[in-house]
DNA sequence: CAGTGGTCTAGACCACCAG
DNA sequence: TGGTGGTCTAGACCACTGA
């Protein structure tokens, strides 16, 4: 999953891994001051920006914590922090080499409805698109999507059927750059969810939810249920946890 | 969660805020040829540091690509990351400003045993310490734990009981830099579970499996199972999504 | 082969704050 | 108040690669 990252073997880069071995190693433990800046250029014969790339790097993966005038220590770790990938779901089933189709269940034009699920903080007076339908892989269902989709925030989505691509891929193609809230969450199958991915009533399935918005705009969110013996998250933190998405 | 980030006006990051708004509003779509770094170097008034800085936040927040020669484009969005924190138990009780405790239920040395789940891949011939408990958070249970340490790695664990601190809290403090992976999947719970827990056999419960491991040597493994109802996780993923952990 | 990004230097001024 | 980190400058040389 990581690529291997290929050590480049730039001056910051070897400060920063020389500097994150002692507090790995557990040579420079938690509290403890790390030379100063200016110290670090003197021994590494290089600029005081360089090193200050590489300590801004470790301040940025969380090892290192800088205190004006005081100087730079090891930080006390926090809580360990995951990175879990939620992948849009076709792109997922095709990269395991498996064939995807999405059954779209139902589609209809209605206004918010405060007494929805995930409705309640909204404005009301909005028009949205409601979509569900149940993704497959190699023709065995993976996951059952209720959608709502903000029709202020996407007009053109009213024209689309979703009959074939899912409102998942074409929002991830359409608007790019979105964020988003996740909740992750146990619970058993009710009897739709059972008929639709066609296990048994009372299955334990892994809900995701997922409000995404974009410049403060609600776009769209979504109820996503997966069998839980058909789907796992898997999340990683560490060295890489710098590396960005 | 996210500190409100008192937004730094130094200027690279006035700089980084300008290309993320004309990326993040849609004005500049994937694939879209950014200004050269000179000419925003001219366009800033600014040295060519100060604009390059800008830009690797922006590519590692994975809105932008760089490629030499070619100049740097509007990246294309990847799978939706989230961050998701799984703090140490404890913690995050106390946050919720409820009474914590860790009962006991069985301590046993013992060799790895290839047939345990989650101990296969592992050089058998290891001596090993099993701690399972039950986290209480006002007096309801809210997670079962099984653990196994690696008492070559941690052979002080040895002499502990673990019967108040619970082993993941000692680790946190005592082995602090370790890297870790995650399995997160719902499971239907078990008899023992559900006995240990006061729920109904059967109920959905997230089940978060974690493998840690330092400097390449494995440290410990956990099983925890939350019942569905009692504990949630949440992500994001967004503009914020460089602020390390 | 010219222009791009990748990296680094040797300074500078500033705000901040512990001693 | 002196030393710390925070930021920025105005250059420089290099590797890479697309036109």
């Amino acid at each position: 999953m990581n690529a291997p990252a290929p050590p480049p073997q730039t001056l910051d880069w070897r400060i920063r891994a020389d500097l994150e071995g002692r507090i790995r190693s557990g040579e420079w433990r938690p509290g403890h001051r790390i030379p100063t800046e200016h110290e670090l250029m003197v021994r590494y014969d290089c600029s005081r920006m360089t090193v200050s790339k590489a300590i801004t790097a470790l301040v940025r993966a969380g090892l290192v914590e800088r205190r004006k005038k005081a100087g730079s220590f090891v930080a006390r770790p926090r809580a360990q922090t995951a990175v879990v990938e939620i992948p849009d779901i076709p792109a997922l089933i095709r990269a395991r080499g498996e064939s995807y189709r999405f059954q779209l269940l139902t589609r209809r034009l209605r206004m918010l409805d405060p007494n929805e699920p995930g409705e309640s903080q909204l404005e009301s007076d909005q028009k949205v698109l409601e979509v569900s339908g149940v993704h497959f892989a190699a023709n065995a269902a993976f996951a059952l999507e209720r959608r709502v989709l903000n029709l202020a925030a996407v007009p053109e989505a009213q024209t689309l059927q979703f009959d074939v691509t899912p409102p998942g891929t074409w929002l991830l193609q359409h608007i790019p750059w979105t964020e988003a809230r996740h909740r992750i969450v146990a619970i058993n199958a009710n009897a739709h969810a059972a008929r639709s991915l066609g296990i048994t009533r009372g299955t334990a399935c892994l809900l995701v939810e997922r409000h995404t918005s974009q410049m403060g705009d609600w776009i769209t969110f979504a109820r996503l249920v997966f069998p839980g013996d058909r789907y796992d998250l898997t999340a990683s933190f560490g060295p890489e946890s710098d590396g960005g998405q």
